[in-house]
RNA sequence: CGGGGUAUAGCUCAGCUUGGUAGAGCACUGGUUUUGGGAACCAGGGGUCGCAUGUUCGAAUCCUGCUGCCCCGACCA
């Protein structure tokens, strides 16, 4: 992509609502625009990460035998009086009227939806395990929402919705998702520590929620320092063999939300030299819930000896709007974003120093061909502006390489190649940079392990 | 929903106390000179001062009401 031709409405001084250095700089870059409190609009540049984010996400999801699909947003009350939800959900739950007077609500969540979707198709065990799954915008209307898309009113969220016969097999779909999500956030380059947490109004008795460690976090964490150091599951993980060892190895030390625990039990089971005590952003969480939703809802199977019985259900979410600050929050210094390659809106930027000059056009222009022939994801900065703008410019935005040509290094046949994350710059053969590069940025794709 | 702020140009803000024809920097447009870390100069364009009401000869400025946004708390993916 051309910058000239790109939508990038950079901002050098920060809006003042901007509190966090997640929301200040997804504001600075150009990659999303408030549009009412909690309501954002995603310019191209922050949604070309958005759908990044996603991408990974639905291939996890698939590679663990999570189906996708889709369902509305607007959902009909009648749905909701089945489970009791309409009355107990409150005001966060946006509550609408059609033309003809017929109760709507903008969907918080989607249990009941996937309810009937399974009731009306689903009869015997034999069809079970069925995991579906879906990314669709919810809406809650936040007493205070705040932290940019952190904590927005709209957000994109992954849901997926497991079916199971009984107890048992809820818990090794339970565990698939553990595994899934484990994988799902090591490439989105935001290591996620499974902590056990409350179960909320969705209500179950087994959840873990997977936590970010960050400043900003809006609940306090306490967790045991050897989390950070586990091994996270290769791409050939076997999801129809037993997880249960990977599960409970990621499980036996302490760590745990303040939800659920006390400084006091944390200090009694974790030796002082161990001891995480931090801020956390949850950026997924699973719970296992089993007939709460089935049962009044008569989402019910034929089990093997002819019996109806309500199946074991789990729901398991991944906030997508939530995950691109996360990222940020995890990847940034004093002067902007520093994406991860997984999810960089772009995997190199070409910096053309002197636009105008023949041959600084000409080296960039090839370079710039050369690059997408490649299928590496390039970004062109050719606008006529200074240097200092640009590298300025590039470092804001955080794409992981710069490749810097101008005319000191055209002299001696060389462009300067600059590491986004530690600063530093080497100069290589204008004839070997491409390959060069690509050499450094194909591993970190992290699509292969 | 309780408490506290704030609203003037696309962005950051001054002007308000003490009423008198709306300002700066950045950004934008045209031009000249520049060019390896957010360039300089010249000339321009752009604002019903959040909305409404009142006081006044006269309101960005004072009164009253309303709304948006932000922060703290409770709540939450």
């Amino acid at each position: 992509m051309r910058l000239s031709n790109y939508f990038l409405p950079t901002l050098k001084e920060t809006p003042k609502e901007a509190e966090i250095v997640s929301h200040r700089l997804m504001l600075r870059a150009g990659m999303i625009k408030q549009q009412a409190a909690g309501s954002y609009s995603w310019l191209p540049f922050g949604y070309k990460v958005l759908r990044k984010v996603q991408t990974i996400i639905e291939q996890e999801q698939n590679r663990a035998g999570a189906l996708e699909l889709l369902m509305p947003t607007l959902q009909s009350a009648d749905l909701w009086r089945e489970s009791g939800r309409y009355d107990d959900y409150g005001k966060e739950m946006l509550r609408i009227k059609d033309r003809q007077d017929r109760d709507l609500l903008y969907g918080p969540t989607n249990e009941e939806m996937i309810c009937d979707i399974f009731r009306a198709s689903v009869k015997s065990y034999k069809d079970l395990p069925l995991n579906l799954y879906h990314i669709q915008w919810k809406f809650r209307d936040e007493i205070r929402p705040r932290f940019g898309t952190m904590r927005s009113r709209e957000f994109l969220m992954k849901d997926a919705y497991n079916f199971d016969l009984d107890k048992e097999g809820a818990v090794a779909s339970y565990n698939k998702m553990f595994v899934a999500y484990l994988r799902t956030f090591y490439r989105l380059g935001i290591p996620a520590i499974p902590m056990r947490a409350a179960t909320g109004p969705i209500g179950g008795d087994l959840s873990h929620e997977f936590i970010v460690l960050a400043d900003t976090g809006e609940s306090e964490v306490f967790c045991h320092s050897d989390m950070l150091d586990k091994e996270i599951p290769s791409i050939d993980v076997d999801y129809d063999s037993d997880l249960s060892d990977i599960v409970a190895d990621w499980t036996s030390h302490f760590a745990a939300t303040e939800d659920v625990t006390s400084k006091e039990e944390f200090e009694k089971n974790v030796p002082s030299d161990k001891r995480i005590l931090a801020r956390g952003i949850e950026v997924g969480q699973l719970f296992y819930f089993g007939d709460k939703y089935s049962k009044p809802m008569g989402a019910n199977v034929t089990n093997a000896q002819g019996k109806e019985i309500a199946v074991h259900m789990g729901s398991h979410g991944i906030g997508l709007t939530r995950i691109v600050p996360a990222i940020i929050e995890a990847h940034h210094d004093e002067n902007g974003i520093v994406w991860p390659v997984p999810v960089a809106p772009f995997e190199v930027i070409l910096i053309n120093l002197r636009k105008g000059d023949d041959a600084c056009d000409a080296t960039c222009d090839d370079l710039y061909r050369q690059l997408k022939a490649s299928n590496i994801d390039v970004l062109y900065d050719d606008r006529d502006v200074g240097a200092g703008a640009k590298f300025a410019n590039a470092d804001l935005i955080g794409i992981p390489y710069q490749i810097v040509i101008g005319p000191r290094g055209i002299k001696s046949g060389e462009a300067e190649l600059k590491n986004r994350k530690t600063s530093e710059r080497e100069n290589i053969k204008i004839s070997e940079i491409v390959l060069h590069t690509k050499n450094l940025i194909e591993p970190q794709r992290l699509d292969k392990v």
